[in-house]
DNA sequence: CTATCAATCTGTAACGTTTCAGATTAATGT
DNA sequence: ACATTAATCTGAAACGTTACAGATTGATAG
C-alpha cells in the first residue's frame, strides 16, 4: 500500500506529452521538488537540480501553459492592439516582425487583438485587461490625453505605447521623433530655396500630430519661411481624398513650393495630385516625406525621404512591456528614435 | 454543517472576476448545472437555463480560458505561422486583418508564430503541434510537396494553407488563381501587340511558381508568342537585385517587349530597372503586374494591374481552419480566388 | 402502493502547475 | 545523549473548467 499511494505510476508517465508527473516518476522525486528544481529554487540540492534539468531537457519537457496560467494567472502573452482600418504600407507587418524578434527568446507569445477605428478604442483594451488574456499590451495611435493609457495605468496593468502622451502619467513608450523629422524636413526645403511650405500632417487628435506640427512651425520660424495651411487632408485619409485635396491646395493663388509629408503611403497620393496639376517634383516644388518602406525613391527619385524604422519600434515596444511586467523602472523603458538625416536620391548606375 | 459543505460561500463569490462558482452561488445551483446551462445542454430545464444565462450576461461572466484549456485541451487559438523575411508591401497586414475579421465573432484568438526563412519551416509548426499551443494553424508559402502539410496531416492536426500542394493529400486551402492571372496577363500583352514576354516569377520551390509558370506558358503558346527567359530574378529577391537583373535582361540582343510580374513590390524594382535602361513603360514595353496594395497605378499609370485580395484570403483561411476544427468536410474548405480582369489606368480628371 | 422511468440536478475527480505547511534526514551545538 | 538547526525533500490544496457517475424528484405504469 506504500507504493499504491505514490501519485505517479508507470502508466501515467507513459502517455503523450511529459508533465511534471512524468519527470517526478522518472527521477523518483516528488512533483513539488521537480517543479522547484526546474526554476532553480534555492532549497534544492545542486545535484538534484542538475539531474532534473538534464532529464527534462532530454525528454523535451515544456511546462503546460494552461496549467501555469490557471495556477499563477501569468499568461505569457503580449497583446498587440491593432486598428484594422490602418493605412496600407506594410507598417503593421514590420511592427509585428519587430515584436516577434524581441519575443523570440522569451516564453512570450504574441496575440493580435483587432479593433475598428469606428468603435471605441478602449474596448479591446478593456477586454484584455478584464479577461486577463495577456500580461501586457502594446497600443499605438496614442492621443495626448489617452483614455486607454489612463485606464491601464489606474489598474496597474503593464503596457507600452507607440507614441507619447501628455497627461502627467509616466509610462513605457517608444516614439519616433516627429518634431525632429518635421524640423529637418523644413530645413532641407529651406536649403533647397523653397519658401512656402505645406504640411501633410497626422489627424489632429493623435499625439504625434502636435510633435510634427510644432517641429514644422518652429523650423519654419527659424528659417523665416511661410506656411501654406493644408488642414483638409491628413495621412489617415484615403489615397483618393489626399490626391483630390492636394490638387485643390495647388490651385490656390499662392501655392506651396515645398511639402512635408508625414507618411509614405500618403506621399504616393501627394505625388499623384501634384502631377495631376501638371507640376513637377523637384522642379515646381520639393517634397520631403517620412517612409517606413523603401519605395519612395522608386516612385520618384526626386523625393527626399526620412526613414522610420518600424521594425525597431516593434522590438523596443516589446522590450518595454516585458520590462514593465518585470518591474523595471519606467524611465528606462522610454525610448525615442531619432530620424536619419534627409536622404536625397543618389543617382545609381547611369542609364547606358 | 449542511451549509458548511456547500462549495460556494458569499466570500468566495465576492472577489474579482466571476467564475462558475460565483454564478452557482448567485443562482443557488450547483457548479455543474451552471456549466451545462451555459452551453445549452439538453438535461437542463428551460427556465433554469434562461435564468443562468441571464445572470451570466448581467454580471459579464466570461469563461476562464486557462480553465477550459487545461480541462479540455481546447485552446481557442489559431496560429498564423509567418516568415519574418517576408517582402515589404503590406501583404501580411492585410492577411492579419482578414483573419481577425473572421475570428471576431468567435472565441478564437490569433497568435503570430514567426520563423526565419533561413531556418527549418517545419520548426514553428512542430512547436505549435507538440506543445498544443493552438487548435489550428495557417501557413503560407506552400510547396508542391510540403513537409509541413505532411506533418500536420499525419498527426491529424487542423490547418489551412495559403496556396495549394500537389501531394495527393486533401486539405483546406485558399489560393489565388495564379494560372489564370498569368494567362490573363499574357493575353493582355498579346492584345497590346507585344510578342516577346518575360515572367518575373516566384521562387521555383513554391507551389504557385508552377501555377503561374504554366498559365504563362499555355497562354504564350495559345497566342503564339515567344518567351524571353528571366530566371535570374524572383519576387523574393531584394529590390536592388531585381532592379539589377532587370537591367541585364533588357540589355540582351532580343529583349522582351512585355513583362508579367508576380508581385507588386517587385514591380517597383522592375520599373526602376526598365527606366534605368532608358526604356519607357507603355512605349518600349508593357508590364502587367499583380498587386495587393493599390499603389502601382500611382507609381506609373501605364502599368496594367491585377488585384489580389489578401484580406479576403485571410478571412477565407480563418474560416477554413475553423471549419476543419469543427469537422467540416475538407472539400468545402478549399477556395480559389479568381483574379479580376486586368485593370489599365482610367485617366482621372485631366490636368487643368 | 410500489416499481420504473424520465427529467433535473449534483458532488467528485481530474487536467498541470505552484504554494503552503510540514516531514525527514543529517549535521551541529552543548 | 539530546535538542536545535539547516538542508532537502514532500503531499495536499487550489486555480476554473468539464466529464462521470450518481442523487433526487415527480409522474407514470402495473
Amino acid at each position: 500500500m506504500d507504493t499504491e499511494n505514490r501519485n505517479e505510476t508507470a502508466d501515467d508517465a507513459e502517455a503523450g506529452r511529459p508533465t511534471l508527473k512524468t519527470l517526478a516518476f522518472m527521477t523518483g522525486l516528488g512533483v513539488t521538488t521537480v517543479s522547484r528544481a526546474l526554476k532553480d529554487a534555492p532549497e534544492i540540492g545542486a545535484e538534484t537540480r542538475r539531474r532534473v534539468q538534464l532529464v527534462a531537457k532530454q525528454i523535451g519537457y515544456r511546462p503546460n501553459r494552461a496549467g501555469v496560467r490557471l495556477r499563477t494567472g501569468k499568461t505569457n502573452v503580449i497583446s498587440l492592439v491593432l486598428d484594422t482600418e490602418e493605412q496600407i504600407g506594410g507598417f503593421v507587418s514590420d511592427m509585428i516582425y519587430g515584436i516577434s524578434e524581441a519575443l523570440a527568446a522569451t516564453p512570450y507569445h504574441l496575440i493580435v487583438t483587432p479593433y475598428s477605428r469606428n468603435n471605441d478604442p478602449l474596448e479591446p483594451v478593456r477586454y484584455v485587461v478584464e479577461t486577463g488574456s495577456a500580461d501586457g499590451i502594446i497600443i499605438s495611435r496614442t492621443e495626448p490625453d489617452d483614455k486607454r493609457v489612463r485606464y491601464m495605468t489606474e489598474r496597474g496593468f503593464p503596457f507600452a505605447t507607440h507614441g507619447r502622451t501628455d497627461m502627467g502619467m509616466e509610462h513605457p513608450y517608444h516614439d519616433f521623433d516627429n518634431h525632429a523629422f518635421a524640423a529637418e524636413a523644413v530645413r532641407k526645403l529651406a536649403a533647397l530655396g523653397r519658401s512656402r511650405l505645406a504640411l501633410l500632417a497626422p489627424p489632429a487628435n493623435l499625439s504625434y500630430y502636435h510633435h510634427m506640427r510644432n517641429g514644422f512651425a518652429e523650423a519654419l520660424a527659424d528659417c523665416g519661411l511661410a506656411e501654406v495651411p493644408f488642414p483638409a487632408a491628413t495621412v489617415d485619409h484615403s489615397i483618393e481624398q489626399i490626391r483630390a485635396r492636394t490638387r485643390e491646395l495647388l490651385r490656390r493663388k499662392l501655392r506651396p513650393d515645398g511639402i512635408v509629408s508625414g507618411a509614405g503611403a500618403s506621399t504616393f497620393a501627394l505625388v499623384a495630385g501634384v502631377e495631376d496639376e501638371g507640376l513637377g517634383i523637384g522642379t515646381d516644388l520639393d517634397i520631403v516625406s517620412k517612409q517606413s518602406s523603401r519605395l519612395l525613391h522608386l516612385l520618384r527619385p526626386q523625393l527626399h525621404v526620412v526613414n522610420e524604422d518600424v521594425r525597431l519600434a516593434g522590438s523596443e515596444l516589446a522590450r518595454a512591456v516585458m520590462g514593465r511586467i518585470a518591474g523595471a523602472p519606467v524611465a528606462s523603458l522610454q525610448t525615442l528614435s531619432t530620424p536619419t538625416t534627409v536622404e536625397s536620391y543618389r543617382p545609381g548606375i547611369p542609364p547606358r
